[in-house]
DNA sequence: GTGAAAGCGCTAACAA
DNA sequence: TTGTTAGCGCTTTCAC
């Protein structure tokens, strides 16, 4: 990082050889005591620090790995990003964080991108990316892929149940009695990805139950953030859509729908119900707080880090096993509570 | 990141020497157009890619800056985080991420750790550390510091202003006739840093005004998260103290405190108003929408990394300008509306 | 316009 | 127990 001593200037100082002061800094253990303290002195003396980069050059590993997201200013990506790095410090490496913006061409040049050069392996997080682009995945270095853009890819992939548990939270409003349950973030026409998914976990429910479905209390929106969740739900209350509970596709639209409306005077949930999928932080302080489902971030770091590491360790994967789903839960809070019965 | 083609394997194809081959891949003017064109072809033939660790070694250069932060997962550093990584890309860096956790110790740690040795400099926004670490900051490599935790260290430092700001927000519930202001988020007896700072910008606003200094109406509490600030505001509101309106010492304690009025029945803005600290994307959406001062994030991230980046090509700092303060702006919005006159 | 060779700082065979 | 030496893959004088 600066101008520094080298290890032929602490073997000089210490009157030893190099391999000798590489031996002390490695810890090698059989070094007569004397030695030992005359470079140990000599060390501190220059204040000498290994060269990573050399280190990394003969090693060939450089103990970083680049972690690919969208946005870290989405909620749900700094909390994943902060699982992350906490669970790679764990595993004694440290993390590398790219923005692609969540843009198709973005990512696909990203993961040729010759600055991930300087790290071992990627855990990627792509949104603009789909399934006619899984051949960008045949890479070079150890991947691991998050979320739902991508399946049968080559490579490890760690995704969620949204089919499942987005279904079930349905079935927990319409157990509460909902019938007209709005939608806020479809993409239209998606069939995989976190939208199209999560949509056919809502469909499903309502198969179920008998409900049919209903194109109008759907609102459509790309990007998934406050300000879309907010103009989705004024865009149905202007378009007079009559229902009485409200999915987010994520807390963010959640959110955002909540918060528009009450600034129409719509009492949440008196008059209308919501949930949100994510469980960020932020679901536990808001006004009322709101019910969704915790797709179990935590463990999809934790899994991440450690599949990724298996990789590096030359690991192959096990055919079978490349895929792997978080354990999800729904949490009840104020926006949509459970009915005493 | 993976075994792949070297220089001499690249230039043993097209039968040529490695020079040439570094001479086409760094764009090098004067080569033939033939020589030029078999080159590439073995490139293509060999998907070679340059070995980004040997490029650092030759050159003394990672292309690399650390960015440390407490927390990913509290929104003003994931917001800061993402303006950072944002700029450096712009100017050709990547980012590696660090969590402190916000703990003095492993600050310390961090600012001597080897692992810093990967990158060429480090944004660094401590929390834990105080003014008696200064010497910590004396290191081997350019460093920016931000925040408020340490000042008139030998570094580049770029803060906000915390006093100025808090006061005119201050100033502007004054103007709205609140009297009882309170206070979330205190840090008892400390004169520097976020808290004290804009608790003395507060204090003067008072004493300008000729309204007395009432502790009982200040909440102290360390971590500035969502949950304590409605804890904090539960505890006001147990303890039987008096207000007409509430600053929160961040956007989230702000949020947490207006959750903790709404859910025991007090109207915002009608009973109390209530402003934050930040200006997070949050902000515009939560309900109401929360009045805040924006202090300059964007700004600090693009300055942090322009200044980094002037250290990192050998430029010295004017001793004059080390100190860097970003604009700020209140942001007026529905928890604390302008009055119509 | 292209090649030969030194060396960035380190690790790891292999010797002694 | 310690020293010598050969690279890791690249850039960069300095020749030709």
């Amino acid at each position: 990082m600066a101008v520094s001593a080298t290890l032929h200037d602490v073997a000089r100082i210490a009157g030893v050889s190099i391999k000798t002061v590489s031996n002390v800094i490695n810890g090698y253990p059989h070094i007569r005591p004397a030695t030992r303290e005359r470079v140990e002195s000599a060390i501190a003396e220059l204040s000498y620090t290994p060269n990573q980069t050399a280190r990394n050059l003969r090693s060939g590993r450089t103990g970083a790995i680049t972690l690919a997201v969208p946005d870290l200013s989405l909620s749900y990506f700094g909390e994943l990003a902060a699982a992350v790095i906490h669970e790679a410090e764990r595993a004694g490496l440290v993390v590398l964080v790219e923005q692609t913006g969540g843009d198709r061409s973005r990512e696909i040049e990203m993961l040729r991108s010759p600055r991930l050069k300087l790290t071992d392996g990627l855990i990627f997080s792509p949104l603009g990316m789909g399934q006619d682009d899984v051949d960008n995945l045949s890479v070079s270095y150890p991947l691991v892929l998050l979320g739902e853009r991508i399946f049968d890819g080559p490579v490890d992939h760690i995704t969620m149940h949204n089919v499942d548990s987005t279904r079930e939270a349905t079935e927990f409003l319409i157990a509460q009695g909902r019938r007209r349950i709005a939608v806020v973030g479809a993409h239209k026409g998606e069939i995989v990805g976190s939208a199209g998914l999560r949509l056919r976990g809502y469909r499903e429910a309502l198969d179920a139950a008998g409900i049919a479905f209903d194109d109008d209390i759907v609102a459509y929106t790309t990007l998934w953030h406050r300000a879309n969740g907010a103009r989705s739900m004024r865009q149905l209350l202007a378009d007079g859509a009559k229902f009485d509970a409200v999915i987010g596709l994520n807390d963010t639209l959640a959110l955002g729908a909540m918060r528009a409306l009450q600034e129409t005077g719509r009492h949440v949930p008196d008059d209308v119900v919501v949930v949100g999928y994510d469980d960020l932080d932020e679901a536990q302080y808001s006004i009322p707080s709101l019910t969704t489902v915790d797709p179990g971030r935590d463990w999809i770091a934790r899994t991440a880090v450690t599949t990724l590491q298996r990789r590096l360790n030359g690991e192959s994967a096990d055919p079978g096993a490349l895929r792997q789903f978080a354990p999800y839960a729904l949490r009840i809070r104020e926006s949509a509570p459970q009915k005493n019965a």
